[in-house]
DNA sequence: TGATAATGGTTCATATTTTGAACCGTCATT
DNA sequence: AATGACGGTTCAAAATATGAACCATTATCA
């Protein structure tokens, strides 16, 4: 998100520094480096940064003072550096997965007041992570599915939309049905998926379980591959189109937080799908 | 009297900060976390990091900016933020450190039957990279992944003999004692860097932690300079001359090893002090 | 319970640090 | 030999960092 944010609104970023501290400034520059663009130089930094060059070569001798940035001697070029291995493993170690996306889960459940959960993608198989109820109703789904269909699921069509293409096997291979919506031929899967590819969310109405409607948006870890996804499991009965929109909203805000916590981002093609369906904008938290 | 306490220990710590910039007084605030002390408090950070609460307050707010920190909602204490696990996967495809050392350790702790770590220099730093345990014995060591003191452990002790000047200003400067065999004079230390390079091994005998022998040998990457150590921690209890032999065989195959994967080699002295203090020789895998 | 101390967070005048245009030396290309 | 691109450096001007004192909450405890 912040490399997003650096990269398209480039001029306003000059006036941002104004009120950025020095640390911030300097660390900035660590977002304009990826696995596509591993090494930069000096004079390329500053224009990828949009900054002076002095500016720049300062903040690159205090990031490497500390590791975070170290040159190739051969090429004179500035890559990431070892100190951020060391701090990425403590982090692993205070913030574990499942409880990085139980907060998340948790606030998902109490604004929409129906019941969250998180999927965790394995090889070809979705498990669930963790579920979260919301007491505000006294009826509410209740997920005790430890695999999910990805055929038949919310969850299941996110990771055949966003995840990796011999999913869509896996699945046609197993088209189970569950209820009489229950997509059980594999053009009728694949027009869902095309679907949830277009809006960023996935939609189960009644797919797996009668009376329930199910949405989910796609997690992405720090391999910048699908991750999971995270869902919101509603009942049909009292489903209203002011209901859907605010469980759209809110899976967004979660499936970023979740993602971030877990070292990745949203990439961009789904963000943009996400502001196509949702009208509201969803930059409420950042720079705050 | 406190007070006293608090602006002597403040003048020193000052003068080490005065000629940082302020990004890299803002990132050795990450230094004071650890998976033994994940969570820091303001105040508490204050202490530890002997500065200013309000300037403490203000460089955690924007390492929190970037990612790189993250306030727990519940206790407001400070942790290592999510932007770390996004930039460690860069930099490890980037630089692909831990992967290449993996093997390495893994048949060096599988051969000796005893607990295999290396570790990487940054600055005058010395982190842990990665560890890996046998399971051939009930008691092991357990390499708690963290920072590695210069003046008592092996790892240390290479750094000290075989990389950067500097570092002996950096390791005389906290002497602390871990044991009763922790040297904490300049002198001892010394005479035990001149041990490590005529040897070209390192062995921290129970200095760190007792019951614990420690050998260690330099790794270099492709600048040249050692980039850090390969070390094995066996249990002193069943610690014996053949096992010493052993290991000190295994540790010269994985330090060409690990220096061959990151771009490196072993300078012609150390293999000289290697062949003269471990009688097999051990040229199986040159010039192939 | 009420007093106390510790916590996270904020303010503002002071002065230190950061900033960037211009500069230097080197190297490859023309 | 001229050119331009590169990494790296300098110094006056200006934005930024600093820390003592302050506020509001929350333990702590007599």
């Amino acid at each position: 998100m912040l490399i997003n944010f650096c990269q398209t609104f480039f001029e306003i970023t000059q006036d941002k520094f104004l009120q950025m501290s020095s640390a911030s400034k300097a660390l900035t520059l660590l977002t304009h480096f990826s696995t596509a663009r591993p090494e930069i130089g000096l004079s390329q930094l500053c224009r990828i940064a949009g900054r002076d060059k002095a500016t720049t070569y300062r903040h690159l001798q205090a990031l490497e003072s500390v590791g975070f940035i170290e040159q190739n001697p051969a090429t004179k070029h500035y890559r990431l550096g070892p100190a951020l291995m060391h701090f990425a493993q403590i982090r692993e170690a205070t913030v574990p997965r499942k409880e990085a996306a139980k907060s998340a889960l948790s606030a998902l459940a109490d604004v929409t007041g129906e019941t969250a959960h998180a999927t965790v993608l394995s090889g070809t198989t979705l498990y669930g992570l963790c579920a979260c109820e919301s007491p505000h109703h006294g009826t509410r789904a209740v997920i005790d599915i430890n695999i999910f269909p990805l055929h038949a699921t919310a969850s299941g069509h996110c990771a055949l939309a966003f995840g990796p293409a011999d999913l869509f096997d896996a699945a046609v291979s197993s088209l189970t049905g569950f209820t009489s919506a229950t997509p059980t031929k594999p053009d009728e899967l694949t027009a869902l998926i095309e679907t949830t590819r277009e809006t960023g969310f996935a939609r189960a109405d009644q797919s797996y379980e009668a009376e329930i409607q199910g949405f989910a948006a796609p997690i992405f870890d720090h391999t910048g591959l699908l991750a999971g996804a995270v869902a919101v499991a509603s009942v049909a009965s009292r489903f209203t189109l002011s209901l859907e929109h605010t469980i759209k909203s809110e899976l967004i805000i979660a499936a970023r937080e979740i993602s971030r916590n877990w070292g990745g981002a949203i990439p961009a093609g789904i963000e943009a799908a996400w502001a196509k369906s949702v009208k509201i904008p969803n930059e409420l938290e950042s720079t705050s």
